[in-house]
DNA sequence: GGAAGGATGCACT
DNA sequence: GTGCATCCTTCCA
């Protein structure tokens, strides 16, 4: 396991308030390791889906497919599928085994090993906004289907730590989730959390 | 084997 | 701000 007194470990992840942890994970450095490189970017922005009460999560109510069934582990795993045939999307499963909770990490803000993202991306724009969306930020950080179930409190290949960096409550902001307007009345949770005049979020 | 869907991104006005 | 292309996975027959 690559050293780091400030990975986050289960104690993090396998909290029951999976709205308390997405507004937790803001400010926390993703770290993703390929090829003995290690690319970090600070988390800009997460959603909250909580499989028991919101329509909006793809494990709604015992939903339980051969996709969806990496969220009811126990948390500190990753959740990583494909979206519209296209984009992958990278999650955190949290809280116990059997719920199926999960953070969506909507954004970055690419810290180190900018020139490797770019890359990855084909991306020659300003870096601010190189991995401000959930599609964008797992081409970065060359996520894929592979990642999926991927221990993050194990994992050498892709883990969060904590960056030191301080939050303090104002600069987090909360809104709607995006993409999301199939699930009705649970559309309009405030579930969405994003750093406060950040350029890396995925839009305002 | 086939149909349907989808937690987006980008081009364009 | 808005419209739409796009294609792999999943689920069901």
């Amino acid at each position: 396991m690559i050293k780091s007194a400030n990975r986050l470990s289960n104690s993090f992840y396998q909290r029951q308030d999976v709205v308390l942890i997405a507004k937790e994970l803001i400010g926390k450095e993703i770290c993703r390791r390929i090829d003995g490189k290690v690319l970090r970017g600070i988390i800009t922005e997460t959603e909250a889906y909580s499989g028991e009460n919101d329509k909006a999560c793809h494990a709604h109510l015992g939903r339980f497919t051969k996709r969806t069934a990496t969220m009811y582990k126990a948390g500190g795993v990753a959740y990583v599928y494909l979206c519209y045939g296209i984009h992958h999307l990278f999650n955190i499963v949290t809280n116990m085994e059997g719920k199926a909770d999960a953070v969506l990490i909507r954004a970055i803000e690419p810290v180190i090993g900018i020139d490797f993202m770019k890359e990855f991306r084909n991306y020659k724009g300003d870096p601010i906004k190189m991995a401000a969306g959930p599609g964008k930020l797992t081409q970065a950080l060359n996520i894929n289907k592979s990642l999926n179930n991927e221990n993050l409190v194990l994992s050498n290949n892709l883990w969060i730590e904590d960056a030191g960096v301080n939050i303090s409550k104002e600069q987090i902001m909360s809104a709607k989730r995006i993409g999301i307007d199939y699930a009705e009345e649970d559309a309009d949770l405030p579930w969405r959390f994003y750093l406060k005049e950040n350029k890396s979020v995925s839009r305002t």
